[in-house]
DNA sequence: TATTGTTATACTCTATAACTATA
DNA sequence: TATAGTTATAGAGTATAACAATA
């Protein structure tokens, strides 16, 4: 009935198990943040503006799998609080750069340490194995939530 | 400098990408539902009613990290939709236990389909051994959810 | 006094629709 | 005509605060 000898689940219920699972985790991490942290849309704009230098919306939306009109919120209210600043596109009008300001690069290291810190502290409990299991789990999230299909 | 040989990065980094790349598979999981689909939070709590046969809004909300009131809302809403339905505690004239309908149990089997099939279809194209590790990380991360800490 | 649940209100995140400016 | 971005509005999900009923 398993098509994973050793799991002893078949891959319909591991979909089920691994999204519950992720939704848990991510309402947990979002429980741990204090008032003056990073909200989680703009932790997730500033590590990939910070990683890429400067992106447009519609790249930043693309990336991240949400409407150009929500990272524009997004963007707008880093802007407010000064985190990303606007350059315009060398050779097309239309287009608008964002990259991080310093203020946004002490922000992504700072104002995200709650989260960062209970995490931390749950893997570091578990065993090296576990610890190696999650690590390549992670990449291969990463490609699931990157794929086009 | 790394912690773990075999993955060039150190635990610090894995948290950070383990948390982007969740937050991302699930961003991409809810843009695959269809209107009439149930929604993550009526999905997360139907599953677990039906796990455990029936729950307090108390207990429900302790196992899925949010507030009372906001699994309150939820509830109401499944309520009003007749998915579940309400018995008096036998002893506790305070709490109230919630169990799954008919109707429940249906719809929790058919109308969480297209996020169900994207997944599936998503995990379906790594290979045997990619498919074991998310395997093994879904309950590593359910763990790490779960946790107390 | 502590716990369970409810009601009221607000904030975050995201979506759709309608619009302007540029290509 | 198509694309990038903005503005307006709405719904989902969650939080805090204030309250009532029961333990």
């Amino acid at each position: 009935m398993s098509a994973f000898p050793g799991t002893s689940i078949s891959l319909e219920t591991a979909v089920t198990e691994l999204s519950l699972a992720i939704g848990q985790l991510l309402r947990r991490l979002r429980a741990e943040s204090n008032p003056d942290e990073l909200t989680w849309s703009q932790t997730v704009a500033l590590s990939r503006l910070e990683r890429a230098g400067s992106m447009t919306t519609a790249d930043l939306a693309r990336a991240e799998s949400v409407k150009p009109q929500s990272m524009g919120a997004t963007l707008a209210e880093l802007e407010r609080e000064g985190l990303v600043e606007r350059q315009p596109h060398p050779t097309d009008g239309r287009q608008v750069l964002f990259s991080l300001t310093d203020e946004g690069v002490e922000a992504r290291r700072k104002r995200s340490a709650a989260k960062q810190k209970w995490l931390l502290a749950a893997m570091a409990r578990l065993d090296p194995d576990e610890q190696r299991t999650l690590i390549s789990a992670a990449a291969l999230i990463k490609r699931l939530g990157e794929g086009d299909s």
